[in-house]
DNA sequence: GCGTGATGTTGAA
DNA sequence: TCAACCTCACGCC
């Protein structure tokens, strides 16, 4: 489920529970059994994310006035858990396992476990674009390149030093909401589509931090106002195009096509995102 | 039990 | 452009 939306939610949620308390590091299954041991049983004084990178920093031991912090990326398959403390044994292979005075957290599957300095941290920040979940963000940096690219829009969407954060599912929806062909060359898009994307990403990631799972639909095309079923297929939200290949749009009824991108699929509607080239 | 796919990224060719 | 890496749930025998 990682878009920044999840990640976002996840510093929110380790804040809460492991705020300025000693918190017990540790690595059941081993991979990060040197990073855990360095910083058990000290205080996490600061939980952090920019796109899908997450940072938990814990003060002290690098030296006075030096956090070190564990840099998180869930990558495609990572998860995490929480639950009350205390924990049980782990069960799986649980890369870090946190354990505050009320609860625990289990996190598997990671592309990234790491303790990294403050500079290292910097560096992650800098090759990464303004993020629409942080009040930092600064949406120009974006369209600069963006307006001067031949890429896609589909594929200047998912390059994180582009924009960070968004993914494949808010990738899809935001551009079926405005109705941009995923294949328009970046310099093609005028400055008001992209400040009405950009706006627009804020709001729906906001949404899918409160909510921790993403919605696209407008409120005109909620199952409830169309009389259609909801989606049950996965535990995904109502959304207009992401895998739903072949099934009739919620707008215009056309068939929702997929096709692949950079190795990613690429979900869009025909009838509602049609090519700006006349006959194409 | 086996094969497949998934909301991601990197680094080599 | 492609393979590699990380893990688990699901469909199909």
């Amino acid at each position: 489920m990682p878009e920044g939306h999840t990640i976002h939610r996840l510093a929110r949620d380790c804040a809460e529970r492991f705020l300025h308390a000693p918190v017990r590091v540790s690595s059941p299954q081993g991979k990060f059994a040197d990073g855990a041991a360095l910083i058990d049983g000290t205080e996490m004084t600061s939980a952090e994310a920019h796109g899908k990178h997450l940072f938990l920093g814990f003060p002290g031991f690098l030296g006075p006035g030096d956090t070190a912090w564990v840099h998180v990326h869930l990558g495609l398959f990572g998860k995490v858990a929480f639950g009350p403390a205390p924990p049980p044994p782990p069960a799986g292979t649980v890369r870090l396992r946190l354990t505050g005075p009320a609860a625990f957290m289990d996190l598997r599957g990671p592309t990234v476990c790491a303790l990294i300095t403050p500079g290292e941290k910097q560096a992650v920040h800098d090759r990464l674009g303004p993020d629409p979940l942080r009040e930092d963000a600064d949406p120009d940096a974006a369209w600069r390149r963006i307006s001067r690219s031949r890429t896609t829009v589909a594929a200047l969407l998912m390059d994180q030093k582009v924009v960070a954060g968004v993914g494949n599912v808010y990738r899809a929806e935001v551009l079926f909401r405005h109705g941009v062909d995923p294949y328009l060359p970046g310099r093609d898009l005028t400055r008001g589509q992209w400040r009405a994307i950009w706006d627009d990403l804020v709001e729906l990631m906001r949404e899918g931090v409160r909510n921790n799972r993403i919605d696209t639909v407008r409120p005109e095309h909620t199952p409830e106002a169309m009389g259609r079923p909801p989606r049950v297929d996965d535990h995904g939200g109502e959304v207009y195009v992401y895998r739903r290949a072949g099934q009739a749009c919620h707008v215009c009824g056309e068939a929702v096509r997929v096709s692949e991108l950079a190795a990613r699929n690429l979900f869009w509607c025909p009838g509602c995102q049609p090519a700006n080239v006349p006959g194409a």
